[in-house]
RNA sequence: GGGCAGGUACCGAAGCGGUCAAACGGGGCAGACUGUAAAUCUGCUGGCGCAAUGCCUUCGGAGGUUCGAAUCCUCCCCUGCCCA
């Protein structure tokens, strides 16, 4: 039987960095009664299994659900195979390609996988929603159905929107909201956690559960984290995404590179420092940008790789974007010449990986984009002795680097 | 079922028989600047290529007309609006 803080402290940090609690009488009401039964509150986090790549972004609302496991609630997490399966069309852009029950089925141990590196995975219940909406049939669709009204579907912002521009929209679309809504019903959620952009569904989800004869979930909504161009929201599709797997390196320089007016956001939603911290990291950020950026990075980094791995790859930064200097741990690549031992120069950065096409990397010699060893080169018909001139590093522009290596005996095996 | 308007490169959007690999804007990439950033300026942005008035592929799909088509014709597919 857990024990759980008082309600008070429990409130306190739910509150934290939440943007809305709909309808936070019913959260102290919940709270109380769990707190007098003893009874945890199940608190259910969905979440789409096509794209398995988690971010800073899903962060914040996966760090939000330990809160709570924390704080001693049941956590739910949902895998939407399901929705998967058929294809979510959210979004303005095309149907995405739908998934096979496998791939879902991967991809969703997958993002679990991802997700225990913030979730406490041994209290977490995970459900696919393929088991409860895959056996519904045509006619409890239908009932489902004339549960809501197509006048209160359009209430929600980017139906109305299509609507008004003249934009498709699937009937099919009109039955996620619903689909998610029987989510709620099934596990009888207390609480669902989502951004706010998933107002609208989240609140469908209260109508449903009313409507099946539950008490309603509460909706709490976190806000939607900005990518690291710092205007639209993060994820991968805009590629403005920090993934939480990426290698330390990789991290910390995209953290580095956020515009300043986020370095007080991302402290307050994408880091693990104590609340009581934050007033003082504010004045930090506005302060002394550049070095509270650093400490920002390092302290992410730190999160999902430890302290080491946070202190490389400061030290990696500085090696290769502040001193322009090769990264110490390159793989060597061995390249397949044209002839002998010689390789055209754009064969080489195609080979290599630093260009997609000999077209691209022209262009980018034309523009003084490719040194070797350090030093620009600007013709772009320039051949390449490797046996002469090998081992050197060769770069293309300011992030893209190879270490070229020469192996007579490699070769001719 | 009928009528109308549309489907162009990563996105938006011009072009409506040759001078179109296709204006312009956004995005992206590169260079200068810098704190790695933002802002700004400059260049590039289908592939191949000895940067040639060169070759190949591309303008929803399939055919056709023509010396020549993103542009004209036929059929088909898709989207929106109006009517039924």
């Amino acid at each position: 039987m857990p024990s759980f803080p008082p309600v008070e402290e429990q409130l306190r940090q739910i509150r934290r960095g939440v943007v809305e609690i709909i309808p936070e009488t019913e959260l102290v009401q919940k709270l109380e009664r769990s707190y007098r039964t003893g009874k945890p509150l199940v608190v259910k986090l969905g979440c789409d299994p096509s794209r398995p790549d988690l971010h800073l972004g899903h962060a914040v609302v996966l760090r939000k659900l330990r809160q709570f496991q924390d704080l001693g609630h049941q956590a739910v997490l949902i895998i939407g195979d399901f929705t998967a399966m058929i294809g979510d069309p959210t979004g303005r852009s095309k149907t995405r390609p739908a998934l096979t029950l496998e791939e879902t089925r991967t991809n969703g141990r997958t993002y679990f996988e991802q997700a225990s590196r913030i979730l406490d995975p041994e209290r977490t219940i995970i459900r696919y929603n393929s088991e409860w909406l895959g056996k519904m049939t045509f006619r409890d669709v239908i009932e489902l159905s004339a549960r809501y009204t197509v006048a209160r579907m359009l209430e929600r912002d980017d139906f109305e929107k299509r609507y008004r521009a003249g934009e498709p929209i699937g009937i099919h679309e009109f039955l996620y909201p619903l689909a998610q809504a029987m989510d709620s019903v099934e596990i009888h959620a207390d609480i669902e956690l989502g951004g706010t952009d998933q107002r609208f569904n989240l609140l469908v989800g209260r109508d449903i559960q009313q409507a099946y004869g539950q008490e309603p979930q509460v909706c709490l909504l976190m806000p939607i984290l900005e990518g690291t161009d710092g205007v639209e929201k993060m994820s991968k599709s805009l590629g403005n995404y920090i993934g939480i797997t990426e290698p330390p390196e990789e991290m910390y320089g995209k953290v580095l590179s956020i515009p300043d007016h986020l370095i007080y956001r991302y402290f307050e939603l994408a880091t693990d420092i104590p609340t009581e911290l934050l007033p003082a990291k504010k004045e930090f950020a506005e302060r002394d940008p550049r070095n509270a950026k650093h400490e920002l990075a390092w302290t992410i980094v730190r999160m999902y790789h430890g302290e080491e791995a946070a202190n490389r790859a400061r030290a990696h930064f500085e090696r290769t974007i502040i001193r322009k200097e090769a990264p110490e741990d390159l793989e060597p690549f061995q390249p397949t010449p044209d002839e002998g031992s010689r390789i055209a120069l754009v064969n080489l950065i195609v080979q290599a990986g630093l260009a997609a096409s000999k077209s691209e990397a022209r262009r980018l010699v034309r523009q003084n984009a490719v040194s070797i060893d350090g030093e620009r080169i600007s013709d772009e018909h320039l051949v390449i002795d490797l046996a002469r001139q090998a081992p050197f590093v060769l770069r293309v522009g300011k992030r893209r680097f190879a270490r070229i290596v020469w192996d007579e005996a490699q070769q001719s095996a």
